[in-house]
DNA sequence: ACGGTGATAATCT
DNA sequence: GATTATCACCGTA
C-alpha cells in the first residue's frame, strides 16, 4: 500500500483546541470527509467564518444564549453543529472550551473524491463550481444533515483530515449578517486566496 | 437584481 | 397557538 502521503485519517482532538480565529484559518485546505451508505465524498475546505458567541451579535449563541439548538456549542470543541436555514443545512465546527460557545462555519469546499456522488446529489447543477461553493450547497453535496448534530468530528462517518497548505489566506467581513453593532465589520471570514470555489460576495 | 421558498425552535400572548 | 428570528439557494428577470 502507498504510505502516509495519501493516508486520510481524522485530525486529533488537539487540532480543535486552538483559538477560534486560528482554527478558522487552520481549517482552510483541510479535507472534509463524509462516509455514507451511498459512498464516500470529500472536499477541501476553502472558505470559513468564525463565530465567537459571547461577543458576537451575529452568532446564535450571542450573549451565551443557551438553548437546545446552541447546546452543542457549549460543549467540547471538535463537534459538529448543524443548523437548518430554510431548506438548507449548514455545517459548523464547534471550537473553544467547554461553556464557551464558539464555532467555525464551513462556507465552501473544493470537491475531491466521490465527485460522481456529489454530482448526483446536486443534480440539476451542471457547473461543478455550483456544487459546493456555498454553506448550504456543500452539505447537500456531501449528504450532511441534521442527524449529524453533535457528531464527533474526530471519527467517521464525518471527519476532517489533513489536506493541502494554502499558499495565501485572505480575510474580510462576513456575509449574510445585517445585524446591528460592530460585529458585522469584523474580518472573521477567511478563504484561500484566488480560489475559484469560494462563495461569491454580495 | 429580485422574490419565492419553508424548517426549526425561542419567545410572546 | 401565534409570532418572530435565523450563519441561503435558485430560478427568473
Amino acid at each position: 500500500m502507498t504510505r502516509s502521503l495519501l493516508a486520510i485519517e481524522p485530525l486529533p482532538l488537539l487540532f480543535y483546541q486552538q483559538p477560534t480565529l486560528e482554527l478558522a484559518q487552520s481549517l482552510l485546505g483541510c479535507l472534509l470527509v463524509h462516509e455514507t451508505a451511498e459512498g464516500t465524498a470529500s472536499g477541501f475546505i476553502v472558505e470559513t467564518e468564525a463565530y465567537k458567541g459571547p461577543f458576537d451579535r451575529a452568532a446564535h449563541s450571542f450573549n451565551n444564549r443557551r438553548t437546545k439548538r446552541t447546546e452543542v456549542m457549549f460543549g467540547r470543541s471538535g463537534h459538529a453543529y448543524t443548523h437548518t436555514m430554510h431548506t438548507h443545512c449548514l455545517l459548523n465546527v464547534v471550537s473553544s472550551d467547554i461553556d464557551c460557545p464558539e464555532g467555525v462555519l464551513i462556507r465552501a469546499i473544493e470537491p475531491f473524491s466521490g465527485k460522481n456522488l456529489m454530482k448526483h446529489r446536486r443534480r440539476g447543477m451542471e457547473n461543478e463550481i455550483n456544487w459546493t461553493n456555498g454553506p448550504g450547497k456543500l452539505t447537500k453535496a456531501l449528504g450532511v444533515s441534521m442527524d449529524l448534530y453533535g457528531h464527533d468530528l474526530t471519527s467517521p462517518p464525518l471527519y476532517i483530515a489533513r489536506g493541502f497548505t494554502p499558499s495565501e489566506i485572505s480575510a474580510g467581513p462576513r456575509v449574510g449578517i445585517d445585524n446591528s453593532g460592530e460585529a458585522k465589520d469584523y474580518p472573521w471570514r477567511f478563504w484561500v486566496a484566488n480560489h475559484p470555489f469560494v462563495s461569491k460576495f454580495r
